[in-house]
DNA sequence: GTTCAACATGTTATCGATAACATGTTTGAG
DNA sequence: CTCAAACATGTTATCGATAACATGTTGAAC
């Protein structure tokens, strides 16, 4: 019964040539007033728009991008949606990417050490993007195949979330200072004996906010042993096992500092466990700000980080460069770090 | 200085034409081996590939899209990212319209309430998608275009998480019978003075729950009071409220079933800031089964939905739709409710 | 040695739009 | 009244691929 109604479509799309045929006009007329160009007379326009109007006409912007060479479209590559940043900063994308016209295709890649880079470029490129937003967290260096390949690529790039490189634009939330301000906040607090629980090594991110852990501590003249920092993978459960850990090679510890919101947890939740009382006892900071953590027992002291802006900005960036490239104005390669923000709450009280 | 770099790309995009010409072939032969088809000797394919791969030759998806008029290419409307379920249920999508040779065109939208339902329809369809994933929640009636809309839309069109209409393709979790699920297992653990926060009013995903708490009830004879059920918004600050409410309409709520983890969450803070006994005194209940769940103080027990499975089922539907319909099949409507699971943890021990 | 199928390849038209160029029509200045 | 600029519109070529059709070659059957 329904099959009818599901079928009935089959009817052939409305083109620009059934537009111009009904109307009594060329296709390029038609093609003027869709595009709001001058020089068309009033009366033209107007019949011209009551014919679209009543075709249900929609452009092909399919052809239109062939023709013109370009597809007002973003290619998207991004690591893991799961992961809370990349989705938020996804909607920053989506959301500018609206305001400024573009469309985005989306890719998600699931092993970023493999080297099928070159391939989701390259399904990316097919669809002739005109830029890429590249959101997948550098990790050791496998942004190695950057240098040779960045040349190769017709289109602008953007890197979110890895290191300021010479010459490659990017944006990435400033880890370092981030952690710095954290580290910071737990000294001010009193303490001294912090402990870290870093992201996997090898991704920058991880990298960047155990070196603002290790430095703030020898700015201060305290040394940041390795045996003060164990290792995560981000999770929860990861961060419960690394806090087990560290209790053992750290026992003097009075603050941890975490490598992010979700291990963090894994640590309260591992301190109430034992009944080690947070922040009396012991301190604890987070990082990336998830909107969970101000519920957490005791609500989390974070350092938030904003993917929403970032998103938004990458989009703007890319946009710009695409501009610039189409109008051949030189295209300059800039990079942003986003400052993160210090949310104070319960679980890093004063002693 | 690094302007060379950056703009030495301005070279033309290598087409078929180019080699043709360069391996000495007529493009309609390119295209014959680029796609793999017989009758092209063995000869003429060797020296044809060689010729792609030393000018790197990139087939243009979209000249072929215009071409085949198909673009391999699903649109896909989402509410809000920043929700968790969405994401993972793009997370599923996206893996699985890689699996199946399809890219995804992500339009987000802030706002479905507005009529501007066919503004994103047309949008995607401007872009020539094959099908489109309609994954907005349902709340009041704001489907009701569906119905006028629907024949006009000349690709098939998958709704995420909509009730069940007859003759409109859906996949959804079933919440119904996860609150139910939920429910039993309260009644089962002694509980029966049960408490509920719902989701916001008219959201479908909300209102099933209700039902199911409502229902449970009410099978074992005792009534649902409309008191004994406050509204939030999804948020934990929104559940932390709720919560306060209902103690006040419920002094004697022996547990209580929450709409969502992230409300479940303001519960269980707002719990022990009272100092509130869970689970002695209170159980409480979630639903989705956010991995942090597991760590929340204490442990949440919640009705766990499979979003990934979701996305991926429904992208796998939709492909079939559209190849049905590319070899004039009928496409028969299907739905699916995915069954979701309770994941019991201490947050709702025996009595 | 024909003859026809099977194979290999090339030609032309087409997808739906726009760019570039061409043509015809006003209109106003001189 | 003439002429050129300004305006309105149409024609043709093009974007990069594929479908449909056409042609040429080979080889096996009779």
């Amino acid at each position: 019964m329904d099959r009818n109604l599901l079928q009935s479509e089959k009817r052939k799309r409305v083109t620009i040539k059934d537009v111009a045929q009904a109307a009594g006009v060329s296709t390029q007329t038609v093609s003027r007033v869709v595009n709001h160009f001058p020089n068309v007379s009033e009366k033209t326009r107007k019949n011209v728009e009551i014919v679209i109007e009543k075709l249900g006409y929609l452009p092909s912007r399919l052809a239109r991008s062939l023709s013109q060479q370009r597809s007002y479209t973003l290619g998207i590559a991004v690591y893991d949606l799961n992961y809370i940043g990349a989705s938020r900063t996804l909607n920053g994308m989506a959301e500018w990417a609206d305001e400024l016209g573009y469309m985005l295709l989306l890719k998600e890649i699931d092993d970023f050490t493999t080297g099928d880079v070159d391939g989701v470029i390259d399904s990316l490129l097919a669809y002739q993007v005109d830029g890429i937003l590249w959101a997948i967290p550098e990790i050791g260096n496998n942004h190695a195949w950057i240098q040779d390949h960045l040349k190769n690529i017709p289109v602008p790039v953007l890197f979110i979330t890895i290191p300021p490189h010479k010459g490659i634009p990017s944006f990435a939330t400033d880890n370092f200072r981030g952690a710095m301000t954290a580290m910071q906040h737990l000294l001010n607090c009193g303490r001294t004996k912090i402990g870290h629980i870093s992201g996997p090594s090898g991704w920058w991110e991880a990298e960047e906010r155990k070196r603002g852990w290790r430095e703030s501590l020898m700015e201060i003249g305290y040394e940041a042993l390795d045996q003060h920092c164990v290792e995560g993978d981000w999770s929860p459960v990861s961060g419960r096992d690394a806090f087990c850990q560290l209790l053992k090679n750290y026992p003097e510890m009075d603050a941890v500092f975490v490598a992010n919101d979700q291990m963090a947890l894994g640590v309260l939740s591992e301190a109430s466990h034992l009944a080690i009382h947070v922040p009396e006892q012991l301190a604890v900071i987070g990082f990336d700000g998830i909107p969970e953590s101000a519920y957490f027992y005791p609500a989390l002291t974070t350092v938030h980080q904003d993917f929403h802006t970032l998103g938004g900005r990458a989009v703007q960036c890319i946009v710009e460069m695409i501009h610039a490239r189409q109008e051949n104005r030189p295209v300059i390669p800039q990079s942003g770090l986003i400052q993160p923000t210090l949310v104070v709450r319960e679980s890093s009280a004063l002693v």
